[in-house]
DNA sequence: TGTACATCAGTGAACGCGCGTTCACTGATGTAC
DNA sequence: TGTACATCAGTGAACGCGCGTTCACTGATGTAC
């Protein structure tokens, strides 16, 4: 059956990405395997490395791949949308339920956070610049300081939010982020 | 040279729940091993199972260990000190550069909040009630939801500036938490 | 445009390795008399 | 208090398993003439 055209191969590559972008948002990055990103994409796990010369190098291109999708709308706001209510928007989504709920398509610091700060590969240093280029959007570039606290509490309120079970709880912890938003 | 006293016993069982508190704290659940866990208890791994059934039941235990430990210090406050007091040291040491640098004896939820989130096992539950625990405690009782938005607050603050690798940005980040705390 | 051939995307078996867990064994501990 | 024996904490080899990665192979793709 194989080879595959060039264009063919370009389009596994993409499958690659989003299938391991949503995984390891998913899983954790430990807890997903490269066969089981190359499952979810359609193919066998050996021609992985036709694509992709480790694990280490997608999970990477992977994070980046989530990190510019879930922070396009921000940067590049719908037409006839003022960079304030882009960020408003961003903001209504970070702290809502379906984000709490659908960690797959959410925010990779918020998924990934806590288990890039134990790694040394490059998705950790990608990770560090997220955190500015995040914190810079927040702010609207004016404070970087107030950009920080902003990020922290959407992170810190969809972590929580995660963690606990009851339903009411975690609207009642979602609410509680909103209204700090508000003040901050 | 076995067999060991009761009490060595139980002395063998709490070198092992301190060194998984540690360690799964420095590296995740995942990424710490049994065997690994029993070395640093000064022991082979054979013998865990004399302890706990299984690794779940150890992280379990383990996970509450830190907990108590990183909570006593706020529940039972110092003799003459006020739980403003206790209240207010122990946001000032959460906040600190020591915390984000020591991840082992630091903050469990802020450790394995995000690793937790996708187990199902016994510890995820026990998050669950330390979230409520810890945002009873921050509000003094009267108000659930400031409880929330400061846990949160401390919680996504030491992520992202346990994420960054430059100094002065991660000072900056424990800045802009210390200022959003005393608004709050 | 057709033909001949090198390239290489994808397959699936195989590799070495570390994991959680089991087990036969040891000898000091704890107990019964 | 002393003796005989069952218990069991800890050891270290072994288990089956899934991991990341490698490799011989396939046949369609891309290229040279």
């Amino acid at each position: 059956m194989p080879r595959v055209s060039e264009a063919e191969k370009q389009k596994s590559r993409k499958r690659i990405l989003d299938a391991a972008a949503k995984l390891i948002r998913e899983q954790g990055i430990e807890a997903t395997s490269v066969a089981e990103i190359m499952e979810a994409a359609g193919m066998t796990h050996g021609g992985f490395y036709r694509h992709f010369s480790n694990k280490d190098e997608l999970i990477s291109a992977a994070f980046l791949e989530a990190v510019d999708r879930s922070v396009r709308s921000m940067e590049v706001p719908d037409t006839d949308a003022s960079p304030e209510e882009a960020r408003n928007k961003y903001v209504a989504t970070y702290l809502s339920r379906e984000h709490v709920e659908n960690r797959g398509v959410g925010c990779p610091l918020a998924a990934l956070g806590a288990e890039l700060v134990r790694s040394d590969g490059a998705a950790r240093q990608e990770a560090a610049a997220t955190v500015d280029r995040l914190a810079k959007l927040l702010s609207d570039g004016s404070d970087k300081q107030e950009g920080y606290e902003k990020l922290a509490l959407l992170l810190g309120t969809v972590t929580l939010a995660r963690l606990v079970d009851d339903p009411d709880q975690r609207q009642s912890i979602l609410d509680a982020g909103v209204v700090a938003m508000d003040r901050a």
